[in-house]
DNA sequence: CAGCATCCAGCTTGATACTG
DNA sequence: CAGTATCAAGCTGGATGCTG
């Protein structure tokens, strides 16, 4: 016997993100909430401390963070390193999955940064053509 | 005298989404927002009808349709071509930038998608360690 | 068909205070 | 330092009804 294999090309995924019960879609809302994608960016460069990805991302509240790091760690995305010392020391680094998403949610970034002279020149002229009516 | 560069490799951009005011940084939220990540992605296939949209993308509401979409116009990631027709018909259809941004999405997407079965484990140890306690 | 305007429940978020 | 707990406020988003 064969195995079976539905289609060659474009197979149905087991995980479709389109579909309203599929859980890949609240792990692509961890990783792309505003809290996770700036999180998983400012671990992409390497290890940092609860406090250290406070500073880096910009506008987070103690709050947001601890319960974004939770998230991502459930997920498998984030890896937590406690030392029992004192005063405590956390370290929170990517996964190797956590590299791999987060690798791409870069590319994203830094495609939507460079692009940004075109968006605000595109948004310019939405405006424009509204507020004249 | 010589031009003024910064630094060769890594550079400021001038744009940051790490910032908490760049612009970028909502536009990046339009993009990866629960409801704009899947619209680009349904668009990433072809132009499409707004209430063809609405079925792809399971669960979005016809509200959070129309503001999503009209924020990625705005953004200039997606154009929308109306025909002044009876009964009307609208098409939306990614742009030149949605596309390039729409590509780097998918690959996020799916590369999400590909890896549930091991978040899906991750989350079963993450939560029997805390059960647990 | 392709939307817009309004209402409002409830989830998300930020501030604050406290713990180990 | 590295969080947790609690609470009020505001924004999100769904339901409904209406328009061209």
């Amino acid at each position: 016997m064969t195995t079976t294999q539905p289609r060659p090309e474009e197979q149905d995924l087991p995980f479709n993100v389109f579909a309203r019960a599929c859980p890949s879609r609240s792990t692509l809302e961890h990783v792309t909430g505003r809290w996770g994608a700036l999180t998983l960016g400012a671990l992409s460069e390497g290890s940092l401390r609860f406090n250290e990805l406070r500073r880096r991302v910009d506008g987070v509240s103690e709050k947001m963070l601890s319960q974004t790091l939770h998230a991502l760690e459930r997920d498998g995305l984030v890896h937590r390193e406690a030392q029992l010392t004192n005063p405590p020391r956390v370290d929170y680094e990517l996964t190797p999955l956590g590299r791999e998403v987060a690798q791409r949610l870069l590319s994203l970034i830094r495609c939507v940064e460079d692009s940004m002279d075109t968006v605000l020149e595109a948004r310019e002229r939405y405006d424009a053509a509204r507020g004249a009516r």
